[in-house]
DNA sequence: GCCTATTATATTGCACACAATTTAATTGCA
DNA sequence: TGCAATTAAATTGTGTGCAATATAATAGGC
């Protein structure tokens, strides 16, 4: 049989930094969950989910981008942005147009129903806050660092171009 | 002709709170998908995936976890789990068994092979660190505010036992 | 003006996440 | 004891993410 020493488990002093809880990886993978999970119920009725519930926030602030233009925007690409504004086309909160110019490139611009469905996500943001429970100044404040986080591990990231 | 006064857009004076840049939801879902992209590199060598690496640094803390024990370690549910842990299992690194006492659970434990990929993994936290640009004491900082948040999310969603 | 290199999307395949449902085992109570 | 309610996983179906590849259109050098 297979040793019973398995041990009250060697972890008792972790001589390394591979514990969970000491993981911004962690902490930042199971914060981002959490808050799509507290978004879905208010966009449920919207019948939109989080990731295009973003992809709107951009239309909204800029109509009829191309596709490699929003996936600047959101930091996704096509194979992920593809599939989802085809279902946002099915809905009939967009199109999804050749450009004339430049027939490589898909222009994504809002109809008027995705115009319409601004107004009523509106209340979404202030729900929102207020179950996170943190004050406005906290919200910005943290907001801010992860900004500065996401451009530091772009950055970090080193690009193709140096790789050889 | 669809109006051509579709406007220099109309995001000009954003009156609401719907501006991308705006949204904690938004810097936490791109900077946690950006830290995903940073550690792919890192846990492909070992033939892991990220979430695969995060159920890894939970069993190498304690051996020999329910599902359910794992998934409130992790924040996860069943539904995740399950292919998760039999892809791990395929990979040789750890054994899913029925508990005898209570054959509705199953307990997964560290074959030898999974223990010993710990010790592989001991670098991969500190190249993260070092990728990030950030001093430690920044690290474990938002590392705590995250945690908080987190807290509050789980917190501010409403548990079904209190809807009606 | 032709031909190659580049660019913009789309497609394919795999691995999560998660709601909803199903299955199987256990508990609790009449 | 008998059985309904509960619990633990697994399954199913949908929607991302993303690498790798394919396709189609444009650009650039000659």
């Amino acid at each position: 049989m297979r040793t019973l020493r398995r041990s009250p488990d060697a972890a008792a002093a972790q001589p390394d930094w591979l514990q969970l809880d000491k993981q911004l990886c962690f902490a930042l993978y199971s914060a981002s969950l959490a808050m799509t999970r507290l978004y879905k119920p208010l966009l449920e009725p919207l019948g939109m989910t989080y990731p295009q519930y973003l992809a709107l926030l951009v239309l909204w602030e800029q109509d009829a981008l191309s596709v490699s233009q929003l996936g600047e925007r959101l930091f996704l690409d096509s194979g992920t942005l593809t599939p989802l504004l085809k279902r946002m086309e099915a809905s009939g909160w967009l199109l999804r147009e050749r450009a004339t110019d430049d027939e490589r490139r898909v222009i994504v611009s809002l109809t008027r129903q995705g115009r319409a469905l601004r107004a009523r996500a509106r209340a979404v943001p202030v729900k929102l806050a207020s179950a996170t429970g943190c004050s406005a100044d906290e919200l910005m404040a943290l907001t801010g660092q992860l900004q500065q986080l996401r451009a530091r591990l772009h950055d970090g990231a080193v690009p193709a171009s140096a790789r050889h």
